[in-house]
DNA sequence: ATTACGTCCTGTCGGC
DNA sequence: TGCCGACAGGACGTAA
C-alpha cells in the first residue's frame, strides 16, 4: 500500500540503477496496467536516458532526454524488482511463479541492470507526458502541495478545510488537497493529533488543525526514516522490508486498547467513503 | 462546488 | 476440506 514514504523509498532505491541510465531495452508484456499504456510506449522509452528520478505525491517521475517524462504510479501492489549488472556467466536466479506471472514491464539499462515492474492487481499505471507540459497535465495541475514541503502548514490546511462538511479523514485522502497521503498515515496522523476523523472539517479549531499538520509531517518523516511500512503488498526494490508498521498506533488495531497515555478507549474501525478508518472515539475529538 | 458512490483488479483470510 | 464473501486501497468517472 504505497503512500508517500513507500514511494519515496522506492524512488531512492531505483536511483542507483536508473538515474542517469540509458534504456537499451523496454518490454511491455501487456498493453495496459490500470489504464492503457500510451501509444508506442516501449519504443518511446528505448534509447532514452533517464536524467534523474523525482517524486510528486505518490508518483515517481523520470524525466528523459527525449523531452518526455515517464510517470509511474504504484497503485496498490505495484513494485519494482531491481537486479544490477552481474556476471553474465552467472545465470539469473529463478523467480517464484507469482512474480513471473505479474511481471508486466521490463527495463534494461546500458549498464546491464534489469528492472522489472510487478503488479498483481494492476492498480498501478504508467504514462509518458511532455516534460514542458507536465505541470499543466490534468493529473498534476490540480494536485495539492507536498505535505513535507513549505506550502503545507496550519494556515493552508485551515483554508482547505473551510466550508467543508466532510471529515478530515476524507479530505486528507484527497490528493487535490495534499499529495501523498493514504489511508494508513491519515489514520495515524489523526490519532496523534487527537482529531476525530468524522468531525466536520470546517469545525476543527485552528489549534487542532495546526497539531494535525504537524502530526502529518511527523508521521511521514518517521515512516520514511523506517523505509516505509510493509504489510501484505508493499516490498522494497532491494527485497528488504520497511518496518514502520510496528509503529502503528491505530491502523489495523480495531478492538485493541487505545495506546494514548491515560486514555482508556478502544480502537474502532468504521467505514468512511468506502475506506476503513481506525480511531479512538475517546481521545480523538 | 461539493459530496457520494461505483468501478477496476487479484490474492488472502476468516467463517461456515 | 473447500467454497464464498469481505477486504485490501489507490485514482477516477458519474451523478446528484
Amino acid at each position: 500500500m504505497p503512500e508517500l514514504p513507500e514511494v519515496e523509498t522506492v524512488r531512492r532505491e531505483l536511483e542507483p540503477a536508473l538515474a542517469g541510465a540509458r534504456l537499451t531495452r523496454v518490454v511491455a508484456r501487456r498493453p495496459d496496467l490500470r489504464f492503457p499504456l500510451p501509444h508506442r510506449f516501449a519504443e518511446r522509452l528505448t534509447g532514452a536516458r533517464i536524467e534523474r528520478l523525482e517524486r510528486r505525491g505518490k508518483f515517481i517521475l523520470a524525466p528523459l532526454d527525449t523531452g518526455e517524462t515517464l510517470t509511474i504510479h504504484l497503485g496498490m501492489t505495484g513494485r519494482f524488482d531491481v537486479r544490477l549488472a552481474r556476471d553474465p556467466s552467472c545465470p539469473p536466479p529463478d523467480r517464484p511463479p507469482a512474480e513471473r506471472k505479474h511481471a508486466h514491464i521490463l527495463f534494461e539499462t546500458q549498464a546491464g541492470a534489469l528492472i522489472t515492474f510487478v503488479d498483481a492487481r494492476r492498480f498501478g499505471f504508467m504514462d509518458l507526458v511532455d516534460t514542458a507540459a507536465l505541470a499543466a497535465h490534468p493529473r498534476f495541475a490540480g494536485m495539492g502541495p507536498e505535505p513535507l514541503g513549505p506550502a503545507f502548514d496550519a494556515a493552508f490546511l485551515k483554508r482547505a478545510f473551510a466550508g467543508r462538511r466532510q471529515g478530515p479523514k476524507t479530505l486528507l485522502l484527497d490528493q487535490r488537497i495534499v499529495a501523498g497521503l493514504g489511508n494508513i498515515y491519515v489514520c495515524e496522523a489523526l490519532h496523534r493529533a487527537g482529531v476525530s476523523p468524522v468531525r466536520g472539517a470546517a469545525r476543527i479549531s485552528l489549534a487542532r488543525v495546526d497539531g494535525l499538520a504537524a502530526a502529518v509531517r511527523a508521521v511521514l518523516a518517521e515512516a520514511m526514516a523506517a523505509g516505509g511500512s510493509t504489510l501484505r503488498d508493499y516490498a522494497r526494490p532491494d527485497g528488504g522490508e520497511g518496518y514502520f508498521q510496528h509503529a502503528f498506533l491505530v491502523y489495523g488495531r480495531a478492538g485493541k486498547p487505545c495506546p494514548s497515555t491515560g486514555c482508556h478507549g478502544t480502537i474502532r474501525r468504521i467505514v468512511q467513503s468506502g475506506r476503513s478508518t481506525f480511531f479512538c472515539p475517546v481521545c480523538q475529538k
